[in-house]
DNA sequence: CGAACTGTTGGATGTTCGTCATACCGTCAG
DNA sequence: CTGACGGTATGACGAACATCCAACAGTTCG
């Protein structure tokens, strides 16, 4: 049933609706398709600066880790993540190729450096 | 822009973020998958008997049409609901292909007729 | 040791979402 | 015309969500 604090959840486990659920969101989104280039990234400031807290990072990362798209390892004080890519890619056949292929059409909402991921601005 | 009753949202001016939002409910992916037949069905009792209010249903059709996954045809008083299928391809290459490969893996939440579906028992 | 760094945890808050119930409107059959 | 049918509109309600802030914990380095 993979619990809530299990390292990685069986893939077994997740279903594509949940998956779907995790990527549905513009920071997670982003977040899949930098990892998705296999490598590993940290989670700090350097890749990811969206304009959100920290801990707001944490939760999005977390998010993605229950859902099995992540794992996470840690290494001193600095922690990377990494895309399960190929039980992913086994349990769901295209699904990632097709969120990494996002068409550059013209649409709203623009990249990162941007405002307009404050939901909640204060 | 797509205003808010197009009838249908130009596809350039959709992302693949609001898809996937769309996508990221168990109804509206059941919803999805079955009209991937390229077929078109009704939006009455028969086939969508998911335990849902006759409203709810209204609902989620718009929730898809709005993101551009479906569009909708009035023929007398019932109306007929189609898959978007040649230009959800174009824009979302091999997306709509991953999304009706849902493995069977041992997992939860079981088909329509279950319960479980419910998020608001009352 | 103590300070800086990296990340998590636990509220708190406002928004969005899924659901239902009721009322409403257009269409077709009698 | 009137009623049944198919679907929409509106409003309400609770759960889930994204965000921030402050406090905390493990690591590395001077």
């Amino acid at each position: 049933m993979a619990s809530d604090d299990d390292p990685v959840p069986d893939m077994r486990g997740v279903a594509l609706v949940d998956v779907l659920r995790a990527v549905a969101d513009p920071i997670r989104l982003r977040i899949v398709q930098t990892l998705a280039d296999g490598r590993q990234h940290g989670k700090c400031g350097t890749h990811w600066n969206f304009g959100v807290h920290k801990s707001t990072m944490t939760h999005h990362f977390r998010i993605l880790r229950q859902a099995g798209l992540t794992r996470t390892t840690v290494a001193g004080r600095t922690h990377a993540i990494e895309l399960r890519r190929d039980e992913l890619d086994a349990r769901f056949p295209g699904l990632i190729a097709a969120l990494i292929a996002e068409p550059g059409g013209r649409s709203h909402r623009s990249a990162v450096g941007d405002e307009a991921y404050g939901r909640h601005p204060r």
